[in-house]
This record gives C-alpha cells, structure tokens and sequence, in this order.
DNA sequence: TCTTTGTCAAGAATTATTTTAAATTAGTGG
DNA sequence: CCACTAATTTAAAATAATTCTTGACAAAGA
C-alpha cells in the first residue's frame, strides 16, 4: 500500500481518501470486481463515496497504470489489480472471472499486419475447474 | 445468402423478413458493425424495423452460430459475420474493428488450469497501419 | 374456422456509465 | 499553520446501450 502512494505521488496524481480506499480494496484483490462492487464495498468504510468518485478513481488509477479494464462481459467492465499482462477466464456457469497464468507469444507487445500493438486481452470462457468438480456442466 | 438461410432452417429457426435482412446486411461485412450501425442501414429498407428486432436477430444468428460478437470496445458490443475463430484488432485512432488472421496456439479450445475452454477471443489494441501511414500516433 | 404458438413494433423500463454544477478539499508557497 | 488555486467530490440528472412489455398479427395445425 505504501509503494502505491509513493508511486502515484510520483506519477504526479492527486492523493484522496476516495483514491485510496479504491486502491486499498483492489490491493491484492483477485476477484476482478466491477465498478459496482467497489462502490458498495466502499460505502461501507465511506458512507458518502459516490458512484461518479469510484468511476473517476477507477479511471485515475488504470492511466497511473495501477489496474487494468476487462470487457470479459458485455454487461459491464471488470478491473484487475494486477495490471500486468495475463490472460482471463470467464466461466459461464458461476460468473467468476479467473487470472490464467500461461505464457502465450501473441500477447507480447508487437506489431501484426502492420498494425502496432500497445495492449493486448486474451479472454478464455467455458466452465471452470471448481464448477466442472461440482458435477455441473453450466448449460442449465 | 441462400446457403444462410438453408443453414437457419436446418437449425428451426424460424425465418422472417427481419432476421434475413439482418443476415444479408452481415453476409460478408468485414466492417464489424454494431446493433445501432445494423439499425440505422436496415432501417432504410425496413422502415418500420425497430431496434429490439434487430437485437433479438443478432442475438438468434448467434446462438445459430451464423455471426459472433464481440467486446472488443466497452462503449458497444459489435459483430462479425464470420463466426470461425480468429483475432481482432482495434485502432485506437480510427476506431476500426479489423480481423487478424494468424495462427495462435491459444485460440484453440481444450484446458487451461483445469477449466473447459468452448471459446476464445484475443484482442489487441493499438494503431493500425492505415492510421500510421496517414503520420499520426492515435495519441492526440 | 378456431386455437396455438411465436414474431413484430413501439415505447417504456432498466442498467451501466458519464456529465453537471455547486460545495469541498488537496497540494503548494508563504 | 494559513491562504490560495486548481482539482476533486457529490448527488442528481442525463445518456446510451440494451432488454422487457404489450397488443397486434401471422403461420400452422386440428
């Protein structure tokens, strides 16, 4: 927590409460919540945070290059702490959005077609391992 | 377009005016329109189409597995008629959905970490050689 | 023909996100 | 520690994409 005050001071963004508390609740967060999420997590700590302030947060943090946006969904965006490129994995059945550790050469920063590439989301969707145990197949 | 529609009825979906015209307008675009940019064209043909038509034909063309969609751009869902797996690329500057089609060992279904994979989407991010040409960076 | 089933259009409703405008606060220099 | 200015927060309203609802209507079958 500590390095990532000392490394948005440095990017030159402005510290508040609001700021922080965002950053605090993704720290080491690894549910990949929605702006939503937040927000109502938040409002626990910081009854009178509001939406417009989480989005804005959001928003800061992912340009501070703190977190990183997921369009795994249609229905709405998902942020991931580690803004480190990785790939997901959504499963259809529990809804959760999974990090997949694998290396993968397309998701190196390149060029393709001639095209220059700065950022790349490689996103898996099936059912995950904890939902195939429990004997469902995530069609029903 | 009459390969399309003995597709459909193979699969009983029941064809109407709309749906076809939503699959002639997608048949071979390469542009990755979105559900508004398939409203507004069809709506000159169709004046009377309404736009929960052409969602609920997109939507019914892709459990057809006639056309995917995809989300690339968190502002809309957008759509391509070729429903085979392949990557895409976004052109920060332009805007452009464009497809790239290069052999990936990961876009092809089967494990990862223990969950069942049934689809894949890659997308990359940047500017595309068009945008590069015409000396800008996508970055103003 | 009567019934059943399913689609269509139009607009209302819903949901995620952004904008607005006024009040408050963070960072800086004295 | 105080004051100043630019930036942020807030609540509410606005927007934009998408979904739902309702009544009208059409095809298929008994």
């Amino acid at each position: 927590m500590e390095r990532v005050i000392e490394r948005l001071r440095k990017k030159d963004v402005v510290l508040t409460p609001q700021r922080l508390a965002v950053a605090e609740f993704l720290e080491g967060n690894t549910a990949h919540p929605t702006a939503d999420d937040v927000y109502r997590k938040l409002r626990r700590k910081y009854p009178t945070i509001s939406r417009a302030t989480v989005y804005t947060s959001l928003e800061v943090l992912r340009q501070a290059g703190e977190i990183q946006e997921l369009t795994i969904r249609k229905e709405e965006v998902c942020f991931d702490s580690d803004p480190t490129p990785h790939h997901h994995f959504f499963c259809r059945r529990c809804k959760r959005v999974l990090d997949v550790h694998i290396g993968c050469p397309v998701a190196r920063k390149g060029w393709v077609d001639g095209h220059k590439i700065d950022g790349v989301q490689v996103y898996f969707y099936g059912v995950c391992s904890r939902c195939l145990k429990s004997g469902r197949s995530g069609m029903e």
